[in-house]
DNA sequence: CCCAGGTATTTGAAGCGTCAACTGATCGCC
DNA sequence: GGCGATCAGTTGACGCTTCAAATACCTGGG
């Protein structure tokens, strides 16, 4: 019988590092809903979608682009636009040419909305991270950014093709 | 009037850094939940607080310790420890000295779960993040994130020492 | 022309986190 | 010694996310 798992354990400095990451990971967002909840009356992730509509041609995308540029399910999409219609935000219709889609379009409130929310939570942004480092730095960590993401899209090794479960 | 705040905007590598950061920042923590509730039926957060409980002397901590230590409000611990002691994974005692604490102590059943719970979890901390960067790297991620936790700690500047709130 | 299969989206229920209100217990000050 | 202040912790309601199931629409094959 193979040892199945040697812990491979984190040492000092990894877990360390792990530590401050889990960290941000922790309390980043939940700062980042703090101001924009306190200023706008709006959650970071509502703030993403108003701001990936502004930025679309026409300020319009399907609801399944939409849910890919914010990584998020079609439901967590759906309710989500759903609020975000009801505020006069956001305004869905249905595809002419394929009735499959549906076409979710910002409105004229809602890039209002955005233009004048985006000052203050970009304030913020820079606060909390992008002052906090350097140019060289922020160079760094977009790479390692671009690299855990790219970890994330591949799949496990775990994902055998069969009877080929690697015993790491 | 005062030009209320110049816009101040992120450059194109400002912008770039920052739009990684809100994708792992999204993604990191979604599949870190998705292994562990595969594996062992378990949050993150679940399982941050029976490893901070593990570590602790007679893995016990006062529930505020606990809190402090996870980053959560005395309401989530309360209701996160309610779920795990209903697992049987920790048990709840008033203290006997101060009648205002409560402690928290894992079990022998709950210390059982994180050993084997473990070994799963790191190979995935390794596989998503860990193993992206290289030991120089790893230094600096550190040094990075205790500098956003730091901003993360200092008030706003906009705490206003008094009729000083700039008019943003 | 109609149906099987695939894709896009919505819906509703269940679980978790947050917030505000509340209980209990100790401390300090008169 | 009693009373307010403060701190620790719990509770319940509400909102948001997830998950699974349902709907709606198109496409290709018979």
């Amino acid at each position: 019988m193979v040892p199945v798992t040697e812990p491979d354990w984190l040492d000092e400095q990894e877990m360390d590092t792990w530590l401050q990451i889990v960290r941000v990971l922790t309390r980043l967002p939940y700062a980042l809903d703090a101001q924009l909840v306190r200023d706008a009356g709006l959650r970071h992730f509502d703030f993403q979608v108003l701001t990936q509509l502004s930025q679309a041609p026409a300020r319009t995308l399907r609801m399944h682009e939409l849910a890919a540029q914010v990584s998020a399910s079609s439901s967590r999409i759906a309710h989500v636009v759903d609020r975000l219609e009801g505020h006069g935000w956001v305004h869905r219709e249905p595809c002419a040419e394929d009735g499959r889609f549906t076409n979710a379009t910002l409105t004229d409130e809602g890039w209002r909305k955005v233009v004048e929310t985006a000052p203050g939570h970009v304030a913020t942004v820079r606060r909390l991270v992008i002052d906090t480092m350097s140019r060289e730095e922020l160079a760094q960590v977009g790479s390692i950014g671009r690299r855990i993401l790219q970890a994330l899209d591949s799949p496990p090794p775990d994902a055998r093709p069969t009877g080929t479960r690697r015993s790491r």
